[in-house]
This record gives C-alpha cells, sequence and structure tokens, in this order.
DNA sequence: GATGAATGAGATTTCATTCAT
DNA sequence: CATGAATGAAATCTCATTCAT
C-alpha cells in the first residue's frame, strides 16, 4: 500500500544449500521458458520444476523480471563463450567456418531464450541494454575479423565493415533460429557450409595468391 | 485465451460503418503491437487507440486471438504485395536491388510484428501454418530465382537453391528488424546497396560476358 | 514485469450504475474499516460487503490505497462539516459548549477512521498530508477563537493561542475517542458539559462584566 | 496471528547471552514500531535491527503478538514509572507541573507506541487489558489528585473527578503524541508550562490564601 | 451496433512461521 | 542456541471476456 519494500531483499545465498537451490531456480526457469514459452513461465511453474515450495522463488528473486534478467544473462554468457574461435585458427576460411559451426550449434536454445526475450512481451530497459550489448558483441567482432581480412588486402576493400557485419551477422542468425523451428530439417553441416561459402564470397575472400575463392 | 466460448460469434460487419470500426481495431491493434509490443496489445489499448468503446471489440472479433491473426494476416499480405518485384525488370543484379529496396522500405514493421507472433505468448495452429506460408513464399520465391540464374550460367552452380535462399532471405529479414531497434541511424540506401553487392558476390552473381560480378 | 501500468487507470464513473457502485464502494470501505478494523479492510471484504464481484473494486480505484484515501477524504470532509458553529451563536461560552457538542457527536466514526490511519499500517505522503490539513483546520479554528477572546477581554492575555488550541483541542478530541473505546458508557451530555467548563475556565474565560466565570 | 502454533514454546533464556539476545529483540522491536509503524514490523526488520538471525527470533517469542505484548507492557512501565512524581514534592501546581513535565519527556513514543497497538491491526484480549490497565492507572491517579484538591478545597467541588481526569489526561497524552508528529518543532518546556497553567485554571486550582491562581 | 460497467479465474507477491543444519 | 533457507496460505492486482443498458 503506498510503502516502500517491505519485504528482505533477496541477498546472495550463504549456504552451500542455498546456492544449490538458487541455481536450480535458473535452470528450472530456463527450462520452463524453452519449453513452455512465455505463457508458461510463471513463478510457480519454475517453482513446481525446480522442486521448491512457491515462496522460495522470493527467497532468492525479487520479482519475475529479476529471474528473467539473470537467465538472459547466463544465456548471453553461454552464447559467447561457446561461440568464441581458438586464436590458433588461423586459415580465415576456415575461422569463418568455425564461427558459424560454433554459433549454430551453440545457440539452439540459448538464441531460443534471447529471441523470446527480444519480440516477447517484457522489455525493461535492463534486458534491452543487455541485449544490445550481446549483438554489439557479434557485429564488432565480424566488423573487426572483416576490417582485418580488408587490411590484408583479402577482402572487398569498398564494403564497409559493420554494414557488412550486421547484414552477415544476422544471415547466420536468423538460420540458427530458422533451423529450430522449421519443420523440414536441416543438415546442419551442410548448412554450415553454405553459410561459410556465402560469406566469403560476399566479402571477396580469396586466399592469398590463389584465383578461387573458395575451397570446392 | 484459450477460455470456452459463449459470446456469440461475431458476424461480417454489413454496415459501412461496421466496415470502417472494423478496420479501425486491425489497423489500431497493429499499431499498439508495434509500439507498445506484447504488453500494450490488450483490447483496452485496442479500442482506447480506435477510439471506440471497449465492448466494441468482442462486436467484431471473437477474441484478442481472432484480431491477432487478422493483424497477421493482414501483414503478411502488405509485405508481400509490397515487395513484389515487376516482372518488367530484367536485369538480375537490378532486381536484386530492387527486391532489397522494397522489403526494407516496406517491411520493418511487418517483419517486428511476424517475429512478435512466432516468438510471443501465442501461437496456435492457425497461426503457426500462417506464418510458415508467409516464409515458403519468400523461401520459395528466392530459391527459384537463384535456380534461374544457376540455370542461366549467372549464379555459382554449387549452391543449394534453398539453403542460399534461406540464408540469403534471412540476412534481408533480419536486417529489416534491426534498422527498427538499434540506436545508430543506419543509412537505408547505402544498406539496400550492401545487401544487394553481398548477395551478388555470395551467389557469385556475374553479369553476363563481363568479368566483373557486381556494379561499381 | 517492470513495466508501467498497463491497466486502465480508473476514470470517474460515467454512467448512473456506475455511480452508484463507487459509491457503494466507498461506503462498503468505511464500513469495514469501522467494523473489522485494519485486518479486515481487504479488497475481497470491502466487494462483498458492497455486493459486488471483486474485480469491480480495480474498476473504480487504482488500489487499496486509492480507496483508503478516498474514505479519509471523505470521513474529514463530514466531521468538518458536522463540527461547524453556526455564526448566529454569539455567546462565547455557547459556542464552546456547542463545539464540543457537535465534535462529540459527529466524530464518533469518523475519528476512529481517522485515528487508525494515523496508528495504523499505512502511511503514504498523500494521507500524512491529509491528516495534517485536518488537525491544521481545528487547530487554526480554536486559535482564532482564543485570539479573539483575547482581544476582546474575556479570556487569559497570556497564553499562546496555537498552544493552547492544540492541547484543549487534543483534550477534545482525545475524549471522543476514549468514548468510543471504553467498556464504561459515559455519559455524552455531562462530558461535553465537563468539556465545555474546563476549556473555558482554563483559558479563564469570564462572562462580560460578571464575576463567575461559567455557567452554574 | 491467530494460527495454531506447533512450534516448541520458546522458555525464558537461561544464560546471560541468551537474556541479552532476548532483550535486544525488546528493544530493537520498540524501535522499529516507532521509526517505521506497524507496515514495518517483521520479525525480519526487528532481527535485523537487533543484529541477529531471522530464527533466533522464534527461540525467544512464541510469536509477533507475543513480542507485541512484551512490548507493550515495557512500554507501559516504563511510561508509568517515569511519569511517577515524587511524593517529596508538596505544591499542587509544581506537581501538576512536573507531572506534565514528565510526562512529555519520557512517553512521547511510548504512547505512540501504545495508540498504534489501540489502533493497529491487532488487538487480541490480552492487549486489550492491558491497555484498559494503563489507562486505568492514568485516569486512576488524576482522579485520586483532583479528589483530593477538591477536599482541600483547592479544586473546583462541581467537577466530577473521573471525567476531569479523563478529559485533563487526554489533553496531556495527545499533546505527547503530537508533539513527535508536528511539522512544527514546539517548545517544549513552554508547552509544559501551558499544559500546567490550563490544567490548573481548568480545574479552578488556587493556592490556599492567594487570590492568583496560577504564577504569572 | 455501441457503450462502459461487471466478472472472476489466475498471476504475482508477501510474510509469519517452521525446519534442517 | 544460532542460523538462514523453506514453506504455503492469504493478500493484492490484472485482464480477457461477458453483459445490461
Amino acid at each position: 500500500m503506498g510503502r516502500a519494500r517491505t519485504n528482505p531483499a533477496p541477498t546472495a545465498p550463504t549456504t552451500a544449500r542455498g546456492r544449490r537451490t538458487h541455481d536450480a531456480l535458473i535452470v528450472a526457469g530456463r527450462q520452463v521458458i524453452e519449453e513452455h514459452g512465455w505463457a508458461g513461465f510463471t513463478p510457480e511453474a519454475v517453482t513446481q520444476t525446480a522442486g521448491v515450495s512457491y515462496g522460495t522463488f522470493y527467497t532468492y528473486f525479487e520479482s519475475k523480471d529479476d529471474l528473467l534478467r539473470r537467465i538472459v544473462q547466463a544465456a548471453a554468457d553461454e552464447m559467447i563463450t561457446e561461440s568464441l574461435v581458438p586464436d590458433t585458427l588461423d586459415d580465415p576460411y576456415a575461422r569463418i567456418v568455425e564461427a558459424n559451426r560454433r554459433y549454430l550449434a551453440a545457440t539452439g536454445k540459448a538464441a531460443k531464450v534471447l529471441r523470446m526475450v527480444e519480440h516477447g512481451a517484457y522489455l525493461d530497459d535492463n534486458l534491452r541494454g543487455l541485449l544490445l550489448e550481446i549483438r554489439e558483441f557479434y557485429v564488432g567482432r565480424g566488423a573487426d575479423g572483416i576490417r582485418r581480412l580488408q587490411e590484408a588486402g583479402l577482402a572487398d576493400p569498398d564494403l564497409d565493415p559493420r554494414l557488412t557485419a550486421i547484414a552477415l551477422g544476422g544471415m547466420v542468425e536468423q538460420v540458427a533460429v530458422v533451423i529450430n523451428e522449421l519443420r523440414e530439417p536441416l543438415d546442419t553441416e551442410k548448412m554450415v557450409d553454405h553459410l561459410s561459402r556465402l560469406w566469403a564470397s560476399a566479402i571477396g575472400l580469396r586466399a592469398p595468391g590463389a584465383g578461387r575463392r573458395i575451397p570446392a
């Protein structure tokens, strides 16, 4: 009634048991979203899935929003971690292939969660900021790669690296989503191959000193 | 949503005034979704935006779902109509440019609405079917175009037309959506240029008898 | 979920039926508070008492707080209106008697509601302001009366009118509360007599040109 | 509140540490009520203020009600103890002054706590009885004092001692509470002076053999 | 048809109390 | 004894849908 929150602001759990429950709720929350979508994402569903009582939810999270933010953060971290390409890989085309393969592999579920948030019901400023950060990570990384190739004389110098990264990154992102939704099961490895060839051709990638642009 | 209905089934409006109200509600509904997302899409908001009383909603629509279906249908029709490229345009590259320009111009918001439905709370079989149809329209059209170019010896014959269409179509679709969400204002015409060059390069489009793949 | 209120902000009812329901809810709310105290003041109890459904509460009031504010406002208005002493009454002592009689008569229930708010669970800034206003009304009126008597040479000139009004007003206010709570039934008219004599003696009120301070 | 209890009944603390914790909780509880009112009075807030863990609450108190009763009892004891006027003080007016000074000094907050209980959410028979006792103590003491003065010919014999004590006691009590709530800071000593003069004049107190009723 | 009030099941959140460690 | 996590009934609020006028 018009008064400030009087309830205990949830604090980080101090005991092992507390941490277990806390983590279980995040895992359960993610699972609920993935399986039942927005409509199913209720504190009740989450606690039931985690096997704890209703009230326990608010021992660890201020609100549904709060849990959502943490789920998104976790999904984003996971996506980014899993889609990093090792520095030891030198060949530009191989790097493209690897990046695409990892992206498609990594983003099945995580991307689904992120999309749901993006186009779903609830977007406060915190979440919007989080999503923009994630996008910026991918766009920036893609633009850097393109710029390096241009500087090495390996890619079309007329392309704006950032616009190109937005476009080609969008291609891969969108394909990742479609794969998870299409009825027709796509051969993922074949799609990785196509995406890589399209990406390479699009930026005019050529093997140093070679006439052929992409491996046959 | 999903409650049994006991309401009189709304009938198609018979008077001119009825049709006007009906259409105004669809327009208002679309506007509400675009501007306020799912959270704002309530009968209350829609009727207020349309300037009619609350109860009028159910004079014309069985339910929120019902209106949603009609909004999606309208958005899809509009997208498809506006993104058709006239047959009179012969030059392949010019057709690509034109298709991309029209897509970006016409469909940013419509695509956003479709995405929302896709990832939003409510996806009944009707809606899912509708979305698949729309996607199939674009993918099919893109694949046909690529296949024709391949047959004419103007595009890389090693590419699977369908996979390629999914990937490149996804690129344009994703860019269309992103443009409306990014903080940085993109120069649309420059983006059209980039998308077109990327698309053309990606499929190895070459002007008949020319060495250069894309216009400078 | 972190979004602004999307629900219709309740608007003043436009139809007669609406006004009836609105008023019934305020009456019911007041009755619930008086009879069951804070613990019983729930939207459910209020709507049941008013004979409407639960949801109707939020057709007219933004929140429990909102209704509470209106109840307090109504109680205050009622108290103030009923405790006004007609200007036609000239004799100072008679005015004191009349003011006390009206105060005790008027404030049984209203004062109970106000006390509950004051010492009860919920005091946001709006309510606090409202209560201060009410108090100020009584203190100001009392101080004015005392000052006038002092200027007419009818009351002890050494008294600070404001402090005196706070003290004597508090006396009457407190007695009003006690009357409603004590087991022992007090003779109200006798109490009015005592309060008036105490008040008059306290300020040294003397009839013009008379030795006796108060009527026997 | 009002739930059946299955908890082990807390036992009186046996160790020094136990007593310290027990007392700290009562002090903290009182502080919480005074500062944050009913809304803030939660086991959580009390234990935090006392610097002990949540669960410890129920080591010492059966319930919130239980703590409340002890707080009220402590506040009452304190009020009564601190407002006792030493028997060595003989002069009637000086006794009035001293009683008022002590009451204002000691009991503003305690009185507020008692009021809160009175008008707050929870009033079981135990509490009600306690409050009536406290009131009776003050009313009885006041009435006795007035009766003695009347018998000594020092006060208006027409006044009903009990009614007068209720009224004048209410005056002081109310002022004590109001002082803590008013925006305008009152000069307490000046208020003591006024209260005393008003009280004395009201009962017609006159110094034996003196014409002036109250010190100038 | 249009209007706006009414409905009530369901979602979110609170918090006094209990319990495992 | 102390700790802090767990519990769940009850409170507040939402909103798609229905209904009386």
